[in-house]
DNA sequence: GAATAATATGACGAAACGTCAAAAAATGTC
DNA sequence: GACATTTTTTGACGTTTCGTCATATTATTC
């Protein structure tokens, strides 16, 4: 159930040469797998394989992650962290806190929509039985992450509170307003992934529908400026072309 | 691939003695899977088991069901039938339609908070690594299912517009309306299950969540009678007990 | 350069899936 | 009721994959 390398990576400060190649090899494990997932879907993943892509032998896989589902969890560990730069690109939007909170939701549609075997391992991951063979120290990493990534959010609905965008009665819900959100947006991509046919050139008529009602949502908040009060068309445009052009270009490109 | 039995049974109108047979021992099968998933969890479900617990053999099992995914998928419909039937109470609650659609709301949220396995077995399904081993004849009266429940929320939602509760502005929006509170409704419930330590007597805090934010984002779109001009704690009690009392004592007993 | 510690390997046992030839039961025919 | 034919059931079998562990290999220390 331990590995011994994690241990001792996770340790580190200042990398030795060994301690790189470590690291290193932990990196192409995870490519390799998420290569695997990418291209044949989870059901072909398996440790012999990855042990045979990699030329290492299974017991070396073994050493760095605990299980199957260890490795899986880890791969959501870096999407996780990928959609936190996300986040945090948002957070540094130069706009109104309602704009800055709208760019996370569509930050995440976005990524959600580039990286769709992301969204289907973490879908995996929160899947009880699959849950239970993850290694603890793992489950923690995990947890952390998400604990981070909901920060990042609530600390916006929290300047919108204090700059007077959100009125202060709502102070007790910023809990309430984040997890809204959330499971507005989460629900939404798992709901998208079941109906793949609809993959039409760039945004799923999904994003269309949840970029709409998280602005009928965040209005129902009375959150300033209303979006019933803006261009919010003009605004999605902006906000993607700002922050996420790269994101978008690929989006393009890859249908 | 195919299940001979099913396609037996599903062409039954009159049921003759041997068909009758045949539908109970699907049943057997079903309650013995189900209980092994809610006593033991999913991951401890094998055709192996199942067939030594109903005392049949394996083949016996696979003429029933073409795989484990099958029968997995047979618990989902048979749970999305539980929540059409809650959904057409809803539908008949004497009250605004606003009131009724919010029926739904709470509804979904009780049977998912009494049955948290049957949730996820659904999560377990809508997983496409699962999904590709379900049969096409399994999926199709699952999406079917998944129509049927679809459209008595849409219904609400057209009759909120022709009585005037909606503007007609959102006449094309419908389908918006509804994906909203599905998204949040099925992505609270996901999340939810992820963070089982909170359940404590009756309806967990994300239950209470979910009935804010849902009561904003109604609001948003202007559906009348507003949350805001209503006592909306009381009408989720007056609801709940109007509805699913059998349901509610089933929730106070267990906990 | 030898002794010791760390790491890598792949053969192995266990568990589970799904199949299929043969056995058993049911049904039809005279 | 006896025999033939069809249907259904059975469980042994082949296959895949998991995760382990004794052994082999490599690295490090003295």
């Amino acid at each position: 159930m331990v590995c011994p390398v994690t241990k001792i990576i996770s340790a580190i400060k200042q990398p030795t040469r060994k301690q790189r190649e470590l690291l290193q090899r932990e990196e192409l494990i995870m490519d390799t797998a998420q290569a695997m997932v990418y291209e044949h879907g989870y059901g072909h993943l398996s440790m012999d394989r990855v042990a045979e892509a990699t030329e290492y032998s299974k017991g070396t896989i073994y050493n760095h992650f605990s299980s199957k589902e260890d490795l899986v969890c880890s791969l959501c560990c870096r999407s996780i962290k990928n959609l936190i730069d996300i986040f945090e690109r948002a957070y540094q939007y130069e706009g109104s806190t309602r704009e800055r909170y709208s760019a996370i939701g569509i930050g995440y549609s976005l990524y959600n929509q580039l990286h769709a075997m992301d969204a289907q391992n973490i879908q995996t991951v929160k899947n009880n039985a699959v849950r239970e063979k993850v290694s603890e120290e793992k489950l923690v990493e995990m947890e952390s992450l998400e604990h981070n990534i909901n920060k990042i959010a609530q600390s916006i609905v929290q300047e919108a509170i204090d700059c007077g965008d959100l009125d202060k009665k709502h102070q007790d819900n910023v809990g309430t307003i984040v997890f809204g959100c959330w499971s507005m947006h989460y629900g939404a991509m798992l709901l998208d992934q079941s109906d793949m046919p609809l993959n039409k050139l760039g945004f799923s008529p999904v994003v269309n529908m949840l970029w709409e009602n998280s602005n009928i949502y965040l209005d129902g908040y009375q959150w300033q400026p209303l979006s019933k009060d803006t261009d919010s068309k003009k605004l999605f445009n902006e906000i993607s072309s700002a922050l996420f052009d790269d994101e978008i270009a690929l989006l393009k490109q890859s249908s």
